[in-house]
DNA sequence: TAGCGAACTTGATGTACCTCAAGGTAAGGA
DNA sequence: TCCTTACCTTGAGGTACATCAAGTTCGCTA
């Protein structure tokens, strides 16, 4: 960590406005969550937890990405999500006294919200709108988490790797989508290894699917072709 | 589905009374909660409802059990989860207009209730604390799936059987455990195939790891070498 | 813009697991 | 109790993908 803020000051004013679970509130409330709430500041690379340590508070990315991800004994990663602004992790430690069970690592330089848990719960009880935004926001990963535990188990690797081509360009409404991670964390994300993320592109674009233009730059030429993967 | 009762009677009361997430309310917001809720019986093997319907409530398992499974295009199932009494289903629908993007059928028969979708949100305003119970059991659901999704990504399918039967004979606290369901359900829990489940079962009999008594016994002679296969 | 290191590609080889197929066993209804 | 049916087991064969090992390209820093 770089920087670390005392809480309720300008920061984490900022900071809880732009989160979409406490941006509906009025300017005294935030106010109050403020209060705690403390920030802290990453550089690219950073460990903000990691996988056995105690777990004490609510993560909100202000600026910055932060991936999460686990380890196998064996060594091997499995990449669960990347957190854009807005998005939070350590949720658990709300409710349970538990260590974290993942590992959190920022990919750029990142800021945070952190959420103390003590108060957390009566801060809740005391605005209840935030907590139906927290189990709305809760539900939709909950489906994703499911969706893609499906995917990684029923559907090939090709399949798996079309998918989420297509999935980016539907995000990204554009010809050519511009991959967030490196190759190496898609093959993590879908469970596989980065060859065969390298040898199915390749395929693709002998196909006339796609075509590379660069590391990070894919172009969709026939995005039909790679929605039929998933079908 | 087999019968159908009107809200608010005394099945619908005595359903929330069980439930973990409302059986700590007081009598009469019980029934204000039973005000909201029916009851449906099902026989074994019914389908509660099917991927692209429209959803519209919040299932509570009160007897029985009810298998929740996704479907690839390919035809095969994944099995997501078994709902237990007191275990829900059907959250999304409570805070997005979506389909079910699941299928649902009972595996005995089967009472549920059902909370209706309409104010549900405006009666956990009203209870927070109901919120709160929900999204400790959020919480926890999301990290069962991504423990899942993990496992099945990173582990081989002999180390996932051998987690799945150390952490059947932890919970069950037993030298013998009883397999919840069948070979075909445990595989597709597992991402795996029934035929795997099979030879991966016989060949931890002739290593004196276990003994197959019967086809949903299973005795656990050497907790400490399954145990192994996770790390 | 040259040079370094990380990220990516490509090839050759191995293997865990799936698939298809047939026989065996257990459970439930008439 | 028998008979049916679904479930499970075992075998043989194929394959998608992982693994290991060299190259190659990219992108950053100086």
């Amino acid at each position: 960590m770089v920087g670390r803020n005392a809480s309720g000051n300008e920061m984490e004013h900022s900071c809880i406005q732009r989160v979409p679970i406490f941006n509906h509130l009025e300017a005294t409330e935030m106010l109050e969550v403020a209060k705690h709430a403390h920030s802290e500041t990453y550089r690219k690379g950073e460990t903000v937890y990691n996988a056995g340590e105690q777990s004490n508070g609510l993560y909100i990315v202000h600026k910055g990405q932060v991936k999460v991800y686990r380890l196998a004994e064996n060594g091997k990663e499995q990449l669960i999500r990347i957190l854009k602004p807005g998005e939070f992790t350590g949720e658990l430690s709300l409710f349970k006294r538990t260590e974290h069970d993942a590992f959190a690592e920022t990919l750029a330089t990142t800021e945070l919200c952190v959420m103390d848990r003590d108060d957390f719960q009566s801060f809740l009880m005391k605005y209840p709108e935030v907590a139906l935004k927290m189990l709305s926001e809760f539900s939709t990963r909950l489906q994703v988490a499911e969706q893609q535990m499906t995917r990684n188990s029923l559907e090939s690797a090709e399949n798996r790797i079309a998918m989420y081509l297509a999935e980016l360009s539907l995000q990204q409404q554009s010809e050519t989508i511009s991959l967030p991670i490196s190759r190496k964390d898609i093959a993590s994300y879908l469970g596989t290894t980065p060859e065969t993320v390298s040898r199915k592109l390749a395929e693709f674009e002998d196909l006339g699917v796609i075509r590379q233009e660069g590391q990070r730059k894919i172009g969709v030429l026939n995005l039909e072709k790679l929605q039929e993967y998933s079908l």
